[in-house]
DNA sequence: TTGTACGCGTTATCAA
DNA sequence: TTGATAACGCGTACAA
């Protein structure tokens, strides 16, 4: 029973004394095999513990059950979440899913396309962002893929990801509707394309609210908590101060916090923080955040429904898929007061 | 040049005008072919941009270059530095790292084992705890594994993971060493594994220090934030308070510290409060965690180490690893007051 | 130094 | 209803 070698189909056929052939259409087709026949079949694969062997069966199909996922950062807390939204979906479908991790190395990327060409995975998504191969590789033979998050640079790729504009204006909007006039935006909207993209929420908000440029504040950060605290150090280097702080995400608004309260400020009393993304520590921050949800679940959905639809039916069109993300009320965000 | 098939040895040894048996070793073996015939080869294998197809040379060879992960939880903070030391490792060695995410679930364990029982990987490493599959496979013919912070149940699949028992004895002694003669424990030390280990650390610490058994006090939560605020909860249903907290992990220390913050008591003045984990939020909690760090990478390189020599010579023996995780000392543990 | 041919474990086509 | 066999892409023993 416990041989060292797993079981082969020939295995299979020799103790239900039928040819391998048979053993094949028992398992697929078995209306197709007489009754008697196929339990001698269903006992013998019993017996030998018989597993269809992947590898040679997608050599001989052609194509893999298989769809990599491939990942710059496994700790991003969107990450996960997502996951499970893609895996479910696939597992639907009869797809079974694996990770390949780059760390953000193009190099790395380039051992796990390899990994694909060779059929081991039938179809590909990406989150590494725009580059994830280097641009050399653009032109490389691509199975069908669909990018989440960010759009691949230069390619035709179907794009799922979060309308960040959108969720950007519904929290400004929020912000001005609960009384702010002087609201600062803290992030890096030179360089990072989703910075970008948020930042055009929050501007297409305050010119719709009619508040003059010159009572804006944009402070840099490139997104991380300690980007977060330093935008407020900065910012106290300046005459006027804002009533509430906009932050790219969340992250940032955990140090904006965090400096705030170093400076011995009452939350949200004295100001009001809202943030991006709604990582799950949200909830246990003080006070706790208010947000904007990534609907990750959804997007995982998205981005797998399109893969496999992309499988079924290669088609040439770009397609782009942008969800709108939810505001989430907690206890961050106040009526300005005065301080 | 962009075909939509991808190149095979033949459409190489075509364009070199030699047998694929050439273009085979000429990729393998360089020195066993003519110079001019090797660049003749490899100009072929530039222009088709050809790779070697992993998964027919896998079926040939018997064993692919590939390692799977099966990891309960990608989202686990732990996971991802361990992840990075293994992948390192691996790369060292040549092999790649592909990751199945099982969510807990003995199903999808069991899906992934048919992808390694056809060879498309060549060893497995599990980060499942103690029922991979479930108890019915204990049995199945599994490649050559190594299981990384819980050793696998009733299996001999070599082992490797953090010295629990020493590691929280080291957080028990230093809370001793601080002067606290009176601390509780909070964890489930019923029914987890790792709770069972850290909670014998306890006892042995302060066995040691001759605390008396009606001194001590343990408090249950099954490791979640929430678990944390619970336990201070019901401890303040009791008519004695500890002067210190020894948390399971950092996520119960993390609800611990929440909870008496809502009480209003002020730390580390009041109470002092020590994790273990060191998640990445630990230096930004108010105040700062002490805490005990797991070393990650560590873990994550020697579990590799050990699986990859297992690959080279597989042994029989069970050998089993223990890594002694480090105390941080950080702000949240004080010398006890009074309140 | 190079080429021919077999086998890895499947699935699918064609006959029987 | 069943069986023999070609093919998927590759590595290698053996022959040339």
């Amino acid at each position: 029973m416990s041989n060292s070698q797993p079981a082969t189909i020939e295995d299979v056929a020799r103790l239900a004394e039928v040819s391998i052939a048979t053993v094949s259409r028992a398992i697929h087709t078995p209306e197709k095999v007489a009754k008697s026949t196929r339990q001698r079949v269903n006992q013998a694969i019993a017996i030998t513990g018989y597993t269809t062997n992947a590898m040679a069966r997608s050599l001989r199909m052609g194509r893999s059950n298989m769809i990599l996922v491939l990942a710059p950062d496994i700790g991003d807390p969107n990450f996960s979440s997502i996951l499970i939204g893609l895996e479910n979906e696939a597992r639907a479908h009869g797809f079974g899913v694996l990770i390949g991790h780059t760390q953000n190395d193009p190099e790395r990327g380039l051992e796990y396309l390899k990994f694909l060409n060779s059929g081991q995975a039938a179809g590909l998504l990406l989150f590494t962002g725009h580059e994830p191969f280097g641009h050399q590789v653009l032109t490389a033979r691509l199975p069908p893929s669909v990018a989440v998050f960010e759009p691949v640079f230069g390619s035709s790729i179907p794009y799922v990801g979060v309308d960040d504009t959108a969720g950007a204006r519904k929290a400004a909007e929020y912000l001005l509707a609960s009384g702010h006039r002087s609201i600062a935006f803290v992030g890096d909207s030179k360089t990072k394309l989703g910075h970008v993209r948020r930042r055009k929420g929050y501007d297409l908000a305050l010119d719709a609210a009619r508040i003059p440029q010159e009572q804006r504040m944009v402070l840099d950060g490139e997104g991380s908590i300690e980007s977060g605290r330093l935008a407020v150090e900065q910012l106290f280097m300046r005459d006027t101060l804002p009533t509430a702080f906009m932050c790219v995400n969340d992250a940032t608004a955990v140090g904006v916090i965090n400096g705030l309260a170093a400076r011995g400020y009452d939350l949200p009393r004295d100001f009001s923080v809202i943030g991006f993304d709604d990582v799950p520590q949200a909830t246990f921050l003080n006070p706790p955040l208010t947000t904007i949800r990534q609907p990750r679940t959804a997007i995982g959905k998205q981005a797998m429904e399109l893969l496999l639809e992309t499988l079924a039916t290669p088609l040439t069109e770009k397609r782009e898929i942008l969800i709108m993300p939810d505001l989430i009320v907690r206890g961050s965000v106040t009526a300005p007061g005065k301080r």
